[in-house]
DNA sequence: TACTCTACTTACTCGCGCGTAAGTTTACGG
DNA sequence: CCGTAAACTTACGCGCGAGTAAGTAGAGTA
């Protein structure tokens, strides 16, 4: 009796992927520190010990949970440029999948962006993962002006902006221009193509 | 015996400013949870209970610290600024300003940009810290772009381009441009109002 | 000189949350 | 159908850190 026939038993893979999907969604809401292993593993639907013999630690687990969360990101920014799309398209649509990453993964984007930059051992570990795919728009901004010796700036200014932007949509998601993040994408890829529309 | 003559007792606006620089050194080495309070204590050269005594529990410090270095900050970008300034100079001002006062204040920086974005309760007073100063910045882009509607997408992705910028300054300090703030803040100005230098 | 208010301390309590020991059930390969 | 390995549980120990009780000492005031 009492027998809850959809609480089966499944394999490593699919509870592990299942207990990050609980960890990512714990960790955005509450932080590193403020999120407890016992909650974790509820929300994952399973009992503390299994989340330890997977996953191990509790920083073990915020890595694991920072590492695949970067990866679908630079996935998914990176995966749909082509090296024979004019370099001023790969820069729009570039940003156009990070903001639509940002808006359809908010927790995974929380985890890797609000809930343990500073806080050591993470802070290295996470601005690893910022500088490598500040790296791919290093290398798209001096396709778009080879003339500058030292674009890396410039990327990393273009990296908050987008980031920033990303925030903002996610705040005010009823605000933005459009809701569409395409639109806001075009616009700060203008923006940045062409400067303030002045006069 | 044993008097230390160096250590007296000393009225309490004294004592609350010595806790208030101990505790932003503290979290923002450590981030709000791994902080503790005996640390704190300790940093400023006092015992805990008089930390209790003057600014309450470790929440309230903590947002006595936000309020304190957002105030700073505040102060620091935008009393530079006099209305009679033409706008594209206010904004290289401001500019200026921000990333020399996060170079001469990363704890503070630290505190209000990394320790505790995301985190209940911290969350909300953060984002109403950037908020206010992110509304002062669309004042002085509204002035140079009357023409368009609605700025404020335009001053996120700003004000997120100047954080990043400020983060990699504090990052690699030796690489940054002619190790000077204000020159990376004349080449961010100059790229806002003019885009990427392309041919 | 006594009175008192403020600055300051030592020495606790107590709960929360990480991590684990030890045992139980189900699947599945032989 | 049986053994064994993998999936899974309950029920703890134990340390750390927030917050406090209870008291001491010095400095201004009458």
């Amino acid at each position: 009796m009492s027998v809850d026939p959809t609480v089966k038993r499944l394999p490593r893979a699919v509870r592990e992927q299942q207990m990050l999907d609980a960890a990512v969604r714990v960790f955005s809401r509450l932080g590193y520190h403020a999120a407890s292993m016992d909650e974790i593993a509820e929300t994952a639907g399973i009992s503390k010990p299994m989340v330890y013999a997977y996953l191990g630690t509790k920083e073990e687990l915020f890595i694991a949970c920072l590492h695949r969360e970067g990866a679908r990101l630079t996935e998914a920014v990176f995966a749909v440029l082509s090296d024979d799309m004019p370099p001023e398209q790969q820069l729009r649509r570039a940003i156009e999948e990070f903001l639509q990453f940002v808006v359809n993964h908010r927790d995974g984007w929380s985890v890797l962006h609000r809930q343990a930059r500073g806080q050591e051992p993470f802070a290295g570990e996470i601005a690893e993962i910022r500088r490598s795919w500040i790296g791919h728009l290093t290398t798209v901004l001096a396709r778009i002006t080879p003339d500058v010796p030292d674009v890396t700036p410039g990327a990393y200014a273009l990296a908050g902006a987008v980031e920033s932007l990303a925030d903002w949509i996610v705040e005010f998601p009823d605000r933005h221009v459009g809701r569409d993040p395409d639109l806001t994408a075009a616009r700060l890829t203008d923006l940045i193509l062409n400067g303030l529309p002045r006069q």
